[in-house]
DNA sequence: TTATATACAAACAAGAATGTATGTAAATAA
DNA sequence: TTATTTACATACATTCTTGTTTGTATATAA
């Protein structure tokens, strides 16, 4: 049958992109076929070919639904004037995304995906860049926050607030790529916010 | 014209898997043919079916020309017993991993495969668990060496070897994955090394 | 009320890609 | 010397995918 109002069709929309992750989660983008989403979301191609112009087009629309609206919630913990001192703050920082990646299951396939489930080539090469710009940012929101907790005398030893950024942000991706490929989650899943707390105690006073 | 003896063979076999190498690079994994590797090791499909049982298969002799050596190397320089203090020789192995990285293009282009073009799923499931254990290995490797460094009373603060192997490990995680995303090297690649001294030197007395 | 645009379903056409089967010249074994 | 492998090339059959086209019921605009 037809679906018929625009409500009824922005369902439509949703349906696919969610049929979209669950398939690209389980096949890998390059082996899902539209045939497959199409089947997941209960439509026809014709469904897909009408709302998105090919593949590519659903696979950007998963990575905006989830990656954005975290990038804006990351940046927010991190430059917003808490009463929390700078190093606690980086901590909350990086715990609140392991967080939300724990019970948000959407984020979590999104990451998967984009992790370990997308061949970066042609069209999603330019993913690529968007990713490295997205680490240049966090890496500068970091290195604030360490330039603060070095007003405040809080830092251990005497090490630049840049490296020091640089060497947390190397760290939360590794971390970010662990608790991804650690399914059965016996290595990093249930120790991640331990990592992270003894990282930042590594650089307290 | 035919190949004739096993040299002849042998070679072929290289100039396949090389080929490959360079297909998966330039169009990942799942979108490279078998026609493309054939027309690039200017063979045909009927040689790369004599040597490899398919696709799967000359992945996986790509990853074991180049990991295995490489895991090796990385468990030899972190056990041996050098003349170096153990912190020196954990920032050693990892610099040496990045300038093995810097000057062996095959194993640049093998790692960038493996990273960021291939998709994790069905038949390359598999690897990411042996992946998830050269992990462990590598982490147990360089908590032995922190805890060598803790006898000889080498770290600064008193931070567990455990916790410290951990966060090395996912530094130097996020350093490859970093590495090899940062084409133009801009970012990451000119100053990798510096970036695990100052890693280390965090930990020094 | 009628015309048109929307939101799909269904059918079609064409090109890839894969695996296998067959052919064959040279090397090696007997 | 002859028989048999080896190391491929070539040809074939089949299955997938994709993009497009066409059809159509419903909603909405005029």
């Amino acid at each position: 049958m037809v679906r018929k109002t625009k409500e009824d069709a922005e369902l439509t929309r949703l349906a696919i992109i969610e049929a979209a992750r669950a398939v690209f989660l389980a096949r890998g983008v390059s082996r899902s076929t539209l045939e497959h989403i199409a089947a997941k979301a209960d439509v026809t191609r014709g469904a897909v070919y009408w709302h998105f112009k090919n593949k590519t087009e659903i696979f950007h629309a998963i990575r905006d639904q989830v990656f954005l609206p975290l990038i804006d919630r990351m940046d927010d913990t991190l430059a917003s004037e808490s009463k929390d001192d700078p190093l606690t703050q980086i901590e909350n920082s990086l715990c609140d995304t392991i967080n939300e990646l724990s019970r948000n299951i959407e984020m979590q396939q999104t990451y998967e995906i984009m992790m370990i489930k997308c061949e970066y080539v042609d069209e999603f090469a330019t993913v690529l860049q968007q990713i490295l710009n997205n680490c240049s940012n966090i890496t500068e929101k970091i290195q604030l926050a360490y330039e603060r907790a070095s007003k405040k005398n809080l830092l251990a030893g005497s090490h630049s607030p840049r490296a020091l950024a640089q060497d947390t942000h190397l760290f939360f991706s590794g971390l970010l790529h662990m608790w991804v490929k650690d399914f059965d989650g016996s290595r990093f899943r249930y120790q991640a916010t331990e990592l992270i707390k003894s990282h930042i105690n590594l650089r307290r006073k």
